[in-house]
DNA sequence: GCCTGCTGTTGACCTCGGTCAACCAAGCGA
DNA sequence: TCGCTTGGTTGACCGAGGTCAACAGCAGGC
C-alpha cells in the first residue's frame, strides 16, 4: 500500500491537469478540454512536503492557492496564547488557502500529515485565466463555496453533545471521501494524530481514545493504531444518528 | 432608538451603492466610482422582511446574493430530525447566500431577527459585472474569504470548554462589529433570543442565562432583557482570553 | 543492544454544564 | 380585565466528558 503510493506519486507529478487521475474532482471539474491546457500553464509547482512540512504560516503573504495531489494535510489556527484549533483535514483534490483571500495573508497554517505532493496554483496567473475562462470563474466560486458548506458540517459536528456521534460523523466523512478518491472507504489509515482528531472535534485525545476502543468492542470498527478498518458501516451509520434509530432533539433554536 | 433606525431605512431605500452608508463595508469597497454605478444596476430588489420573515430556505434554487442593509438576520442548517445548527448573526454590511455557489441550491435557511431590509444581487447579473471590472471580482472573493475566516473564528470558540469565554467572545464580536458600523459598541441590542445564542455557541439556555446574570454580578455588564451594556469592556476582554491573564493551555494538537 | 521521548490506552476521580422543574414577566387576544 | 403563551431566570441534581496519573508500545539516536 505504502508502496503502491509511492509509485502513484511519481506518476501524478509527471502529468498535467488534462490527464491528472483528480481532474473531476479538482478544480478542473466542468471545464473544456481547451480550457483545460490554458489552466494546466498556471499550475506552477509540484512541491513536496515531507511529514510536518509547512506549506504556509498564519500571517504569510497570500501567493498562491494549493492543491492536494497526494498525501494528506491539516489546517489550524492559533491564538497568541497558543491555544490551536484544527480546522480541516484535507486529501487529494482539495483546495486550501482560501483564508488568504480576505486580506492577502494566510489566517491559519497548513502543514503536512505525511509525505504530500502540492499543485501551487499563483493567484495571479489564476486570475488572469479565470477572467478569460468565465467557467473557471464559475468553479473557482463554487469550490470556495464548498468549503463554506464543510465548515457549516464541522460546526454543526461541533455543536452537537454526543462525543461518540462526533467520532462517527467524522469517521463516516474521512470514509465518503476515501471513496470519491476510489479508494476503499472501509479501510482508513489515520494520518493525523489522535490528538489532532480531539482536537478538531474540540474533545481531548482520552475520549477519543476511549471511543475508538469502544466503537471497537462494539464490533464497528478494528482498531490498529493509525489503520482503521469499518466492520459495520451500517452501525457506523446508526452512531452518525445519535446511536438510536429516533433522532433527539438538542437545544434548537426558537 | 428605534425610532431613527426607522427613519435611517427610508433613506437607505431611496440610495444607491454609490452614496449607501454601507459603502465601505459593503461589496463597493475599493471599486472605482465609474465602476460603481454598474454595480448599481445589478442591485435589482430592495427587499423588506419582518421579524420571521424567511430570505431563502435551504433547498432553494440559488438566485441571488444577498446584503443587509439594515436590521439583522440569522442563517442555521437543519438536519434530517430537526436538529438545528446556527451559524451566524448578519449585521448591516454582510453578505449572505454564498453557500448556494456549490450546488446550484443554498444549503442553509435565512431569516430576520427583526424588521431588515435587503439588497438581492442576481447572480446572473452580478457575474456579468464582475467579469467586466476584475477589481470587483476581487473584491467577492474577498468578501466570501472573509466569511470563510468568520467561521474559523466560530469554530475556535466552539472548541474551546469554558462556556463564560465563549459568551464573552461572542459580545465582544458583537460589539466590535457595531462599532465598524459607527454604533455604540457598548450598547448592545440582542435581537436574537437566548436560544438562538446558546445554540449558536453550543450550550443551553439555561446556561447562557446563567452566564449573563454572573457576568452582571461581576458588573461586566448591565442586562435589561433584549438591552445589553457593557460597563466593563476591559473584564470582557480578559473573560474572552479565559478570564484570567495567563493564557491556560487546553487539547492542543500534537 | 539500550535509553529516551512521544503517542496512545486505560483507570479513578471530579467538575462543568446539561436536565428537569418551578416560576416570573411581557405580550396578546378576547 | 383575565387567562394563555412564549421567553427568560433560577435552583437542585446528575452524568458525560475533562483531569490527573500510570503505563504500554514504538521509533529514533547513539
Amino acid at each position: 500500500m505504502e508502496h503502491s503510493a509511492n509509485v502513484l506519486d511519481l506518476n501524478l507529478l509527471r502529468r498535467s491537469c488534462s490527464s491528472c487521475a483528480l481532474n473531476e474532482l479538482c478544480l478542473p471539474a466542468g471545464i473544456g478540454r481547451d480550457d483545460l491546457t490554458r489552466l494546466d500553464g498556471t499550475v506552477r509547482d509540484k512541491r513536496m512536503l515531507e511529514r510536518g512540512g509547512v506549506l504556509y504560516r498564519d500571517g504569510d503573504p497570500f501567493k498562491a492557492l494549493y492543491v492536494v495531489r497526494s498525501g494528506s494535510l491539516k489546517t489550524f489556527v492559533q491564538n497568541e496564547a497558543g491555544d490551536t484549533q484544527i480546522l480541516g483535514f484535507h486529501l487529494p483534490g482539495e483546495i486550501i488557502g482560501f483564508d488568504a483571500l480576505a486580506s492577502d495573508r494566510h489566517a491559519s497554517q497548513a502543514e503536512a500529515l505525511e509525505r504530500s505532493s502540492i499543485c501551487e496554483l499563483p493567484y495571479a496567473q489564476l486570475q488572469q485565466v479565470t477572467s478569460e475562462v468565465p467557467a473557471l470563474h464559475r468553479q473557482l466560486m463554487r469550490v470556495i463555496s464548498r468549503e463554506v458548506v464543510e465548515e457549516h458540517r464541522h460546526l454543526v459536528m461541533m455543536g452537537r453533545q454526543q462525543a461518540q456521534e462526533q467520532l462517527a460523523i467524522f469517521l463516516k466523512s474521512l470514509a465518503d471521501r476515501y471513496e470519491r478518491l476510489q479508494r476503499d472507504g472501509a479501510a482508513l489509515t489515520l494520518t493525523m494524530s489522535r490528538y489532532d482528531i480531539a482536537n478538531y472535534l474540540g474533545l481531548v485525545v482520552e475520549t477519543v481514545s476511549r471511543l475508538f476502543s469502544r466503537m471497537e468492542e462494539m464490533g464497528v470498527l478494528e482498531v490498529n493504531r493509525k489503520a482503521v478498518r469499518i466492520l459495520r458501516p451500517d452501525l457506523l451509520a446508526d452512531l452518525c444518528r445519535n446511536g438510536y434509530p429516533a433522532g433527539s432533539r438538542r437545544n434548537d433554536a426558537s
